[in-house]
DNA sequence: CTCCGTGCAAAAGGTTTGCACTGGT
DNA sequence: ACCAGTGCAAACCTTTTGCACGGAG
């Protein structure tokens, strides 16, 4: 993500925070800036390591808390991939996901053309749909070619 | 899962173990049979709570392991829904699931009509795909209650 | 008989909680 | 000044690992 949308994205944050009441700390905004400068799937352990070089103090509990208050206000989404360990993302516009079944890896797809996958009503069991992500799982080529 | 397909799935495990060398042990037709028998998705101590009444002694690093062994021969996937905690799956052909944001209940769904779904090589990094897996994200019908 | 699988206990993460203090509004 | 947010330590929960024993091939 570029400086301009990082900086678009933390004004949208603080508009967020103000609106609520929510006190706008250093590390709520310095958290969010560290999710939303990675393109990775960074950890809650690795927005700790990185941001705490700026705040030399931040526990980890803090991290914690305030990456779920992030999720709870849409500004991030958390993610579940494979590792078992919560990881997070500033993307929060549709995009789907490349698992590597073998070493894990994950990368983001973004295809317009699934835009219009759509659940026929009978299908929806009174969900309320939000949105929609595609995993697809396979081999990623250097495990294809670890094996062969 | 019904009773005849259950057996029919015990039967397809033993013939993998036999071709794989694999010894054919209580612990794992039983903790096979007990994922099968379940419709939701359960966590490894769920797992171990059902088999525990049929072995006695049954440790839980013992379901890790057998889960883990069952997940590498295929007969059996290891799902990354929220709630950090993975969970088992004895469904093994395409499906997708329905996820409640609020809740994180989720719900299987199979549409035969995202079968046709499929990246453009130019978008496969490399990656051998295998299969997919949608994901909806959304509120149950039950959460949306609560919030109104 | 030989190994692999199992059980137990302990360790190893990741995440959450209780409490006192600090800092934003 | 008030209340929410933070830091610290400890608790918690899931999962992994080391080692000795027992059962499957």
């Amino acid at each position: 993500m570029n400086e301009d949308e990082i900086e678009g994205r933390l004004r949208e944050f603080e508009v967020i925070c103000r609106r609520r009441g929510l006190p706008l700390t250093v590390q709520r905004r310095d958290i969010l800036k560290a999710v939303l400068e990675r393109d990775d799937h960074p950890s809650a352990d690795q927005i700790h390591d990185a941001v705490k070089e700026r705040i030399p103090g931040l526990s980890r509990t803090t991290v914690y808390r305030v990456l779920d208050t992030l999720v709870e206000m849409g500004v991030i989404r958390r993610l579940h991939h494979p590792g078992a360990i919560a990881r997070f993302d500033g993307k929060i516009h549709r995009h789907h996901h490349l698992i590597c079944r073998s070493c894990q890896h994950v990368i983001d797809i973004e295809t317009k053309s699934f835009d219009t996958l759509k659940l026929a009503p009978s299908q929806r069991h009174g969900f309320e749909i939000e949105d929609f992500t595609v995993h697809f799982v396979g081999l990623c080529a250097e495990c294809r070619r670890k094996m062969s």
